[in-house]
DNA sequence: ACACACTACCTTACATTGTCAAGTACTAAA
DNA sequence: TTTAGTACTTGACAATGTAAGGTAGTGTGT
């Protein structure tokens, strides 16, 4: 999978997923798997500069199944931080594939 | 325009303009700059790269209008990146459409 | 003749973000 | 007690876009 696509992406990818529920890192690894591959080592620094850009706020909790998780709850400016990005996305894949529509015909 | 959004699009934009017709760098800039804001200094260090990858060869024509012009033609190595890169992407913005539409629910 | 705008190319220093690989540590099962 | 799975962290690295500057040819207006 092309490394350089997922550039901001994957920031939205987290950004949506937290907003329904606050989930904890590996959690999120496993979820933005799910939709684009994915490594630990790009999800934990996403998520500490989302938390440095008070985007998130996180707290600790026990877990029975290993150690404490971090989780990761949105926040005021996240969630405006996350509706413009994902308007931002959509214009720009819209002219990318009008684009490539256009070099079809 | 998010940054980050354009790593990789921009060298499928640019591969697509030459498909058709050989193009030069000047006129490269003007084309992409219809689908997403770039400047010079992004893309003539991405011709310089698509040309040592060998995806493009390059000659020189005289202009009425200033100086000389480098033509970009695309190889058949071109071709073929190309048509990658572009199925590459598509797969990609697919996914993370649907991810997005899950997430509208 | 001179300044200016437009065309056309190139380059260097920089910022951002993703990858890889390694390390720490807790829990539970073999 | 060794192994696997969970969970978090970090540092060195690669790739690509940005900003800002430079060089040079052509044509227009004063």
């Amino acid at each position: 999978m092309n490394a350089q696509f997922k550039k901001g992406v994957l920031e939205l990818i987290v950004l949506k997923s937290v907003v329904n529920k606050d989930m904890y890192g590996y959690e999120l690894v496993e979820e933005v798997s799910k939709v684009v591959d994915v490594n630990e080592g790009t999800i934990y620094p996403l998520l500490k500069r989302l938390t440095n850009d008070h985007h998130f706020e996180t707290y600790l909790k026990e877990s029975t199944e290993g150690p404490p998780r971090k989780y990761y709850h949105i926040t005021a400016s996240g969630i405006m931080y996350v509706e413009n990005l994902e308007d931002e996305w959509v214009e720009f894949a819209n002219r990318v594939s009008e684009f490539l529509k256009e070099k079809k015909k």
